[in-house]
DNA sequence: CATATTGGTATACTCTGTGATACTGGTTAC
DNA sequence: GTAACCAGTATCACAGAGTATACCAATATG
């Protein structure tokens, strides 16, 4: 039944010769690094111009303590975030958006406009 | 302790007047729609040609009838996809991409594109 | 001295996303 | 008649994502 009697399809298909099973990997890669509810909003807020650990939580409503901690230290094992300590009195923890980051910006910004756009069309149906 | 010692942090704050919390809600709202594991690859899937459920079925490995159908059906309230019933003798059922659906195509060339230089990455590294 | 802030950790819990397995009802093929 | 395909649904189970709450040591503030 693979090559039997859809010529019509096959044409369609082989039509566009990409590899779909690299580019499923490639996206579960990518929702895996940057998926579950507060990873965006973390790198959002980093980028934003936030740096200490309180000041990140503040700015994202409804994230707890954990969750935070918890998605800091994930990203920053996956090098997507810098943790910078400065051995001050107080020890003073700083953390900063790494190139590597930066390198889905583009992502960011097309999901937000793209949340934006979805909101307003579901105001108004 | 809201303006008080923080001046040049504040000036620093206030030269990006980005509204965060609409951007985190709008980042939610893309995630909560695109989100998981399997509508990313399901869409991937239906632009690529396949349509029929079995089809779309045997082109994601790994993906379960279950998780198939309820994303299906998930996405298609979302206005994702478009699903069709064909009346023949046993019914035909099709799924196509809806023109909304489109709408993010930038997003997911985006996302590929940034999972396999992730891989490289990490293969490298 | 009491309280607040910073940068988290600990514990306990819920909840939902995902997986495994089986099944259904109709149709065609051998 | 039995095996296979289609388009799913039903049930059970589990891990992990996420929540709630309390707590810690150090410092600063009133």
């Amino acid at each position: 039944m693979k090559s039997d009697n859809r010529f019509e399809k096959a044409k369609e298909i082989l039509s566009e010769p990409r590899n779909q099973k690299e580019e499923v990997q490639a996206l579960q890669d990518t929702i895996y690094v940057i998926g579950g509810k507060w990873k965006l909003p973390i790198i959002n807020s980093i980028c934003n111009g936030n740096k200490r650990f309180r000041e990140i939580e503040r700015s994202i409503p409804g994230i707890t303590t954990r969750m935070l901690s918890r998605e800091l230290k994930e990203m920053e094992a996956n090098q997507l975030i810098v943790r910078t300590v400065t051995p001050t009195t107080p020890v003073m923890v700083e953390y900063t958006s790494s190139d590597y980051c930066h390198s889905f910006g583009d992502i960011i910004l097309e999901m937000i406009k793209w949340g934006k756009s979805h909101r307003e069309r579901i105001k108004n149906s």
